[in-house]
DNA sequence: CTGTTAGCGCCTTCAT
DNA sequence: ATGAAGGCGCTAACAG
């Protein structure tokens, strides 16, 4: 790799003209500047972007630790995360971390200088962490200033109404144990209920259930009495195993019982299409992005993110 | 952020010393040893990476260029690759392109100095790259050196095989356009037939299919004289948009026709499991970090990566 | 054993 | 308009 004093010499320039020649060059003779453009086309020259950071002491590097148990969750955010952040010529350093020491580790090595600021997103575990340029998104427990959080007790509520809607008025829920969310879902729930004037019934809900299978079997044992006609469980990822297991016990989905989806659908091929609710990942990066480059407004902890009801359309449930 | 001068002055030592402390420390006085560390804590001082690479001239990033058109399918990989990389303490620094000149532009992005090396994934267009420190894995056109490919032919072979000791004789195929491996794998295809003495029959076979599902119409449209119970497709992706489709024109799977997925299966929660090609993911990290670490053997495209033949346990169909 | 010196490649004053 | 010099934070060679 060439250097500046490479080109500087071949132009017979100094170093400091060809600077000044490559960023934003003013003051710089017509002919010199031209002498330093062919070095540089010649040589193949393209600054050297560490010692650049060395100087401004930023890298334009993002770290961004996944947290989420299932992978397959944090594909879309990092597809968009990476297209907005590489439009604004940022790098995105990624990192996979499922625990609070393996997070903690990440944060370590990626917090030395490498990147300017660390998202750390899908933490389903408490996280004190109180750094500048660290935020959380979609983590539990951010009282923390830097952080992003959906608004679960909206979500929760939207998803109810709609259900009730739909003339389901006997609304199960699965939220599996460490969601961390189990509280704020639960209000919502209550709230969609009282406003519909529906008795809340305690059985039919399983918070910080150690397994969403026999949170299910429980439901079923005791159908005939709950007889309940919907389901409200955390993710895509629950409701794909939720589904089959309420087919094996002859209840047809949607039309015995109809599965929400708390936590946005994946809407992969082969997969039956549910309603539930999505966050606007878009929307998530643009306020993200906005902070990082802004680092000036703080309105990430200022209001939850709320998401989208999404309904599948029935219609197009064979095409592409 | 403390900078050695900072400890050096706390320590009441010279920043060789304190460098010689941090790095290997031998050939210094215990004394001065302690009381550098005491600074070290007490500033909470890390080294600046980017100083460091600047003198090592190496960042310990390595730049990962996803291709893939379909986004699920990279995932597992990066979670593999990120695992792998971290052991050995590089950075994986993620980037998206679905066409040609966003590779490029991508490349170039972050061959300046930021990555050591460059991974470039799934490639479905050719890409007439030849620089020493990118590496294309599972690309189209890699005559490269620094190459991981994967052994299409056999794949083909190891499928047809299968289908066939499945009693399966009728074997048909659809390759979408621009996958790149339509010859690799019609061979394979080929080789199979003739070593059962089995016919070749060309109407069986769609290459470079524009839209697979117009090419399952044309099968399904003629399915009474050619009479087909298996059908290769690319992989797991194609394979749960024909399911469908055919369940759609009343064919069960895999009774009366078994798809295969020649591109590995997702195993997500929710969608059929079918037979396929599996290529080992953990194999193929390894390979390129012992190449990132040794950089001497060129043992990357010195053979053809094959994969593994998965099926489908039929038992364990419903557990998690 | 330890301090001084000299750069890694770049940019930014400060003179000229 | 341009060159020389200094320094970002660190390490390696060279003296002592």
């Amino acid at each position: 790799m060439s250097t500046i004093n490479d080109v500087s010499r071949l132009a017979g320039v100094s170093k400091a003209t060809v600077s000044r020649v490559l960023s934003g060059s003013r003051g710089v003779k017509e002919a010199s500047r031209l002498a330093v453009l062919k070095a540089v086309d010649e040589l193949n020259y393209r600054p050297n972007v560490i010692a650049q950071s060395l100087l401004s002491q930023s890298t334009g590097c993002i770290g961004v630790i996944c947290a989420h148990e299932n992978i397959n969750q944090t594909t879309s955010y990092l597809y968009v995360l990476e297209k907005h952040l590489s439009q604004h010529q940022k790098h995105l350093l990624l990192r996979f971390a499922n625990t609070k020491s393996a997070v903690l580790h990440a944060l370590e090595e990626l917090n030395c200088g490498l990147c300017d600021d660390i998202l750390i997103i899908g933490a389903r575990f408490p996280l004190d962490i109180d750094q500048e340029n660290v935020i959380l998104v979609d983590c539990m427990e951010a009282e923390n200033v830097n952080s992003i959080q959906f608004d679960h007790a909206f979500a929760a509520e939207t998803a109810c109404n709609y259900l009730i809607s739909q003339g389901r008025r006997q609304i199960a829920m699965i939220q599996p144990q460490g969601s961390g969310f189990a509280d704020q879902v639960l209000l919502g729930y209550k709230h969609a209920l009282e406003k519909n004037f529906l008795p809340f019934n305690r059985n039919l809900v399983f918070l910080e259930a150690t397994s969403s299978s026999v949170a299910l079997q429980e439901l079923l044992n005791n159908a005939a009495t709950l007889n309940f006609n919907a389901l409200m469980v955390a993710d895509e990822h629950e409701a794909q195993h939720i589904i089959p297991q309420l087919q094996a016990f002859n209840k047809s989905v949607p039309d015995d019982i109809m599965v929400f989806s708390l936590g946005g659908s994946l809407q992969l091929p082969g997969v039956p299409v549910i309603p539930a609710i999505e966050y606007p990942i878009e929307a998530m990066a643009v306020r993200i992005v906005n902070w990082l480059t802004e680092k000036t407004q703080d309105m990430l902890g200022t209001q939850l993110m709320r998401g989208d009801l999404f309904i599948p359309d029935v219609r197009r449930k064979a095409s592409r």
